[in-house]
DNA sequence: CGAAACCTTCAGGAATTCCTCAGGTTTTGG
DNA sequence: CCAAAACCTGAGGAATTCCTGAAGGTTTCG
C-alpha cells in the first residue's frame, strides 16, 4: 500500500530551454514537482495563481529582472524561498547583496547535484519538505542527522555499520544478497573468502537488534533480509 | 491558509533610478515593504501622511538636502530611524555628526547586504521586527548584536569562527559535511586536504562546549552536527 | 609603522574504525 | 546421527580519521 504525499512544488524560470530542461529532469527524479516557464511575466501569474512552495530563478529574464520578479511577488506577500541562478561575474556583487537570509545563488555553470541539495535544505527549512528517514520497527534511520535511534533512544554506528543499515533498511522485504552487500558497501566486485560481511551483521545485530524479534533475518546460502513491519 | 502579517514599512529616497533600484530590490526581498521616491518634497509629504517605519535617505537630493528633509521630519513629530546615503568623502563629517541619535549612514558605493543588514537592526531597535536569535541549549546566537552568548554570558568569536557556528546551529538536526563547510564558512568549492575545518571546530568546541553534554557532535567520515535539544 | 588579532598549515598523538583470523555454533543433506 | 557447509562472533593489530597546540603569515586597526 502506498500513500501518496503531496510533493512539494517547484517552478524553475529560465529563458534556456537546455537549462530548464536539466534542471527539471534533476529535480523530478528528487520526487519534486517542477514546472518550468521561460519569462518573467509568466512565472508571476503562475506563482500567484498557483501554490509553489520554491522558486530557481535565473536573473537574466528576456522580459522581468529576477530581482524585478522577486521583488513583486514579495510585495504580494508570497514568502517562499528563491534560488538564483547568474552567470558568473555578470551580477554576482548584486546577487550576493540580495542573497542573505534564506535565499540563496548558484552561478552557471554549476553541478546538478549542488543546486538539488540547495533546493531540498530550502524546502526542508520551511517544512515543506519531511525528513528522509527510513523506519522499521522501532528502528529508525535518519539521513538528515546520520543518526540512527533504536526506541527513541539514539545508537552510536560507525560508517560502514551505518551503510550496512541504510541498505538493509531500503530494501524492506527483499533478500540482499552478499554479492550486493559488498558491491554496495564496500566496493569490491570480487568477491569469495571473506567473512567481512558476516562481521559487520554480526555487530550491527548487537547494536540495532532487540532481541524480542529479530531484525535482521539470515537467508542461508543467499543473503540477509529485513522483515516487513506486521 | 496564509496569515499576511503587516510588514515594516521603509521609504527609500534618492534621484538615482538605479539605486531606488537596486535597494528597493534588496530590501523587498528581505520582506520589507518599499517604496521609492525621487526627491525630498514628495518624500516629506509621504512620510507625513502615511506610516513609514523607517528612511533611507540619499543626502544630495535635487530640491531639499537630505538632513533638512530629516531636520523637518524631526520638527513634526516623525521619531523613525534614518539611514543615510551619501557619496564617499564629501560630506562624511557632517554626517558623522548627525548621526548619534540613531541615525545611522553609508557611503556610496556600499554592498547591498551591508545595508540591508542596517536598515533590519534599525528596525529591530524600534521593535518594528522581531529579533534574530538561534538557539541551542545555553548557547545563543544572536545575529543582530552578532554576539554569542553561552548560558547567558558573552563569548568572543572571531569572524570565522562566528560563521561556523551559525552554519551549524541553522542546521540543528541535521549533519553539515564538511564540503558544506568549505562552501559555505570558506569559499573553497576544491581540495579535501585541509585541517582547517577541524582546527576550527576544535576552537569553536573550545569557546562554546561547556563540558555537561557536547554540543557539537563529530559524525565520523561525513561532518558535524549539532543535536536537537530534547 | 607597529601591535594585535586573526587565519592557515603542519605534525605528533589520540581516538576510532576496519578487517583478518581463528575457533565456535548452527543448519543442511544424506 | 554425522559430517560438511554455512554462518557467528570476539580479539587485536593496522589503517584511517580526527584533535589540538604551535608557529608562521596575513590582515586590521590605532
Amino acid at each position: 500500500m502506498l500513500l501518496v504525499v503531496s510533493r512539494p512544488k517547484v517552478l524553475v524560470v529560465d529563458d534556456e530551454e537546455n537549462i530548464r530542461f536539466l534542471v527539471g529532469s534533476a529535480l523530478t527524479v528528487h520526487e519534486l514537482e517542477v514546472t518550468a516557464i521561460d519569462n518573467g511575466a509568466d512565472a508571476l501569474h503562475h506563482v500567484r495563481t498557483e501554490s509553489v512552495d520554491a522558486l530557481v530563478l535565473d536573473i537574466n529574464l528576456p522580459d522581468i529582472d529576477g530581482f524585478e520578479v522577486v521583488r513583486r511577488l514579495r510585495a504580494s506577500g508570497w514568502m517562499g524561498p528563491v534560488l538564483f541562478l547568474s552567470a558568473r561575474g555578470t551580477t554576482e556583487d548584486r546577487v550576493r547583496g540580495l542573497t542573505m537570509g534564506g535565499d540563496d545563488y548558484v552561478t552557471k555553470p554549476f553541478a546538478l547535484e549542488e543546486l538539488v541539495a540547495r533546493v531540498q535544505v530550502a524546502l526542508r527549512r520551511t517544512g515543506k519538505l519531511e525528513r528522509r528517514e527510513l523506519q522499521v520497527g522501532d528502528v529508525v534511520l535518519d539521513d538528515d542527522a546520520h543518526e540512527v535511534r533504536v526506541a527513541g533512544e539514539p545508537v552510536h554506528l560507525t560508517p560502514t555499520e551505518y551503510k550496512l543499515l541504510r541498505l538493509l533498511l531500503s530494501n524492506v522485504g527483499r533478500v540482499v544478497t552478499r554479492a550486493q552487500i559488498l558491491d554496495s558497501v564496500w566496493e569490491y566486485h570480487f568477491d569469495g573468502e571473506s567473512a567481512i560481511v558476516e562481521t559487520f551483521i554480526s555487530q550491527l545485530r548487537r547494536k540495532v537488534d532487540n532481541g524480542e524479534e529479530e531484525l535482521i533475518r539470515t537467508v542461508r546460502g543467499v543473503g540477509y533480509s529485513v522483515r516487513e513491519p506486521r
